[in-house]
Parts: structure tokens; C-alpha cells; sequence
DNA sequence: CCATATTGAATGAATGTTCAACAAACGAGC
DNA sequence: GCTCGTTTGTTGAACATTCATTCAATATGG
């Protein structure tokens, strides 16, 4: 009479009673997102987060100090999973510029990143940024390094392509790209599905880098550069 | 000892104690912005909206029934001030489809509408409008023209200059690179100036429609075709 | 004087935080 | 294997604060 269907470790982690404090900390994490994705920065309650985790109330203060450390460890953890994301991607891609920056832009809308639920979330702390430094720390911290990237890859692949843009703007343009659609995504409005906006960031590599991408497959770079136009 | 320095009509509307009902709305949206761009959306009280006005505590009740009132009011004068803004700019454009696309942009970078203030307060709105269909329907009713005319607009221009693209997916693609490069300019981070921004929005159009804008002088669209590339 | 705009204190609801009680795991001693 | 005390995680009610809303009193302009 002890040993009930307790500590099922789906994965090498315990689940019930006896969690360790980094699952359950994740767990509560988990919880603030889909609070955030469902009602909104202003609207996520330190009680809706407990619920959704299947916890009683003062549980968060437990192992967050407050509602503010909870926040900031959710936006830490985002920004975590986004960086290794798109490093992961970079690496996997090879040496070829081209390629590095397709393996770039089709992280970005992979499903594990670009989906609503953590589009939502990402948007929350967006429009709290502006007022709270710890946000903009936390969102611009990586993406400084990620502009970094976009632009050595861009001008990479203009010595190599004889293009007559700029390489900081171009980068530039590119990442605001990639964020307006994801804003776009996470609207949900109309005409914008995960397909329609990877073929216009297809269309945007096809249009400024013609001689490594090719518009008629879109998914595949061009490997070698092909010098005759 | 009655005409104090009261009285100042601005500009033929009264800002003492008996401004009309209209304007006082008006002075309490701005307020509103304000709050919005200082504070955050979660912060934004309607004590500091009052305040911010210079009016007792209870006025906004008043002349808006409820906060969320007074919140979908000011997302609807925002909405209205950015939709009278860019059709303005497309009817001086005149009727060279390169000229109007050029003048949009422009449009969107415009210091009336296109500072940190303005740009801190549709953020605040965007993070809520995901769980708020109110907002999502205010900010998407107008974006849906917008869109379209992008859309006519590369697809004319397409037609006129022989290129390859999607008309649809470009339109979509710089439509959010637009709102992307916003969305930087509000974060404020390191090297994002209405400048720079500018600047990328150039080089896409020089680069995805090189017979109609020269990169040489980004501020003005080349008038005619020019079928020799 | 009448209608209307404005004030500011009172009210009540929502919510973050605290904390004393409780339960589960764990290790020591038998 | 069993008990017992300790540590640690968890609970839920109590508390304090913040804030939107209400409204009776007041001021103002016509």
C-alpha cells in the first residue's frame, strides 16, 4: 500500500510529490507561458499560473521570490531556448554562407519556436520592454548577437555575389522582417500562416541574394556560387 | 477679477474649465499615450492618466465610461490618426506606382508618427491584443487596406518592370519588415535610428525592385521605366 | 437659477505576499 | 524492516495594498 503509480519518470524526471526544484520551477515557467498566451501580459495572475501548474496559491513565492522573478525567469528561459535554437541551426548548416543563413530563417519559424503560444508570450513582454529595463536587457542581450551573425552573413555572401547593397542595412531589414512576421503570426489575422510568411522571407533571399537563392526552390540554397548572372 | 490669463484658444479650442466635451476626450487620450509610453500597458493606471491631464481622479469616468472605454477609444484614435496619415501620403504621391510605394514608406517613418512615444503605445497595445479581439479587430481592420495596397502596388510594379517575385509574398514581406524595423526603434536598442531603419526599408526596395528605385539616392524612386537594366 | 462639468473621498473587488500548519521524503538508530 | 525526528516542499487562509468605480457635494457657464 505504498507504492502507488507514483514516480513515473517520463523521462528521467520525477513528476510527482518529490519534483526536484528545477522541474518544478520549469514546470511553473511552462505554466506563465500559457498564462500569458492566454490572457495577456496585464491579465496573468500569480493564481492563474498555480492553477494552470495544478498547484495551490503560494506556491510560486516558493521557489520564485515574486511575480517579477517569475516573469524575468520565463523571459530568460525563452531567450535561452531561442539562442540555442538558432546556434544549434548555425552550426548543423555547415560552412557555406548561403546555407547559414536558410538554416537561419527556417529556425526562426520552426514549429518548437514559431508557434502561438510562444509567439503570445514573446509579444507580452514586448510591449512591457519599452517601460521595464530587465526586459529590454534580457530580449536585446541576444539579439545583438543574432544581428552580429546576419551581418557577417550578409557580408559574406556580397563579396562573394558582387552585390551592390548595403550589408548592415540588408541584415538589418532582414531581422526586422523576420520579427514584423512573426508579429503577423502571432495577430493571426487573415492571410498570414506559418507557409505564407516563409515564402516571403524565401522571396526576400531570392530577391536581394539572386545568385545564391534560387526562387523556384525556395527551400534549397544555391550550394556554389554560379558567377555568370 | 473674473478674466484670468484663462481663455488661451491654442488654436480655436478652449483648454480651461469649459473645453468642450470633445476636447477634453482628446486630453485624456494624449494622456493616455503618455502613460502608455512611460509606464507600460500593466502599469497604466487611470490615477495616472487623470494626473497626467492635470483633472481630479474621477474625470476619466466620466467622459469614458470604464478604463476598457477609454483604452479602445485611444487604440481607435491611434488607428484612425495612422490611417489618415498614409492615405494622405498616397494621394500626394500622385499616380507613378513607384512614387506612391516610396511615399508609404516614407509615411511610416514620419516623425508625427514614428516616435518613441507613439510607437511605445502600439506596442503596449499589440502585447494585449492577442487575448482582446477588440484590440486585434482595431489594429487588423486598417491593416487589411494597408495590406492590399501594397499588394496592388507590387503587383503593378511587378507587371511595369518584368520581375520574378510573388507579388503577394513581397508585399507581405516588406509590409512586415516595416513593422518590424518599428518594433526595433521602440526597443531602442544599440544601432536602430529612424536613420538606419530608414535606410534598410531603402535598400529592400532598391534591391527587390532595381528598375524602379537606384540605390544611389534611396530618397527618390526613379520616376520611369527604365527597360534597359 | 439650471444644466452640466468636475472634484475627491468612500467603497469594494482583485491580487501579490506572508506564514503557520501540514505532509512527504530521508536518514539514523534500533 | 520499522520507528522517529529532521528537513524540505506544499498548502490555503489571512493580510495589506492597489486600483477602478461610484456618487454626493461643489463649481462653472449660460
Amino acid at each position: 500500500m505504498k507504492t502507488f503509480e507514483r514516480e513515473a519518470p517520463a523521462d528521467g524526471e520525477k513528476r510527482g510529490r518529490k519534483a526536484s526544484k528545477e522541474t518544478r520551477r520549469q514546470q511553473l515557467i511552462e505554466a506563465t507561458i500559457d498564462s500569458l498566451a492566454k490572457r495577456g501580459y496585464s491579465e496573468t495572475t500569480m493564481a492563474d499560473v498555480a492553477d494552470g501548474a495544478g498547484l495551490s496559491r503560494g506556491i510560486v513565492n516558493f521557489h520564485f521570490e515574486s511575480k517579477e522573478k517569475l516573469l524575468v525567469a520565463t523571459l530568460q528561459y525563452m531567450a535561452d531556448e531561442y539562442s540555442a535554437h538558432w546556434r544549434a541551426a548555425l552550426v548543423k548548416a555547415g560552412d557555406d554562407p548561403a546555407r547559414q543563413l536558410s538554416a537561419l530563417v527556417q529556425a526562426d519559424f520552426d514549429r518548437s519556436i514559431c508557434n502561438k503560444r510562444k509567439l503570445a508570450a514573446w509579444c507580452a513582454f514586448w510591449g512591457e520592454a519599452k517601460s521595464r529595463p530587465t526586459y529590454q536587457a534580457l530580449c536585446g542581450a541576444n539579439d545583438e548577437a543574432y544581428q552580429q551573425v546576419f551581418i557577417d552573413l550578409c557580408r559574406r555572401l556580397k563579396e562573394d555575389g558582387g552585390y551592390g547593397f548595403d550589408a548592415f542595412s540588408t541584415a538589418l531589414g532582414l531581422s526586422a522582417m523576420l520579427e514584423g512576421l512573426w508579429l503577423r503570426l502571432m495577430m493571426g489575422t487573415e492571410n498570414a500562416t506559418r507557409e505564407s510568411a516563409q515564402h516571403a522571407a524565401a522571396e526576400f533571399l531570392a530577391s536581394v541574394f539572386p545568385k545564391h537563392f534560387s526562387r523556384e526552390a525556395p527551400r534549397r540554397p544555391i550550394p556554389a556560387v554560379a558567377k555568370t548572372a
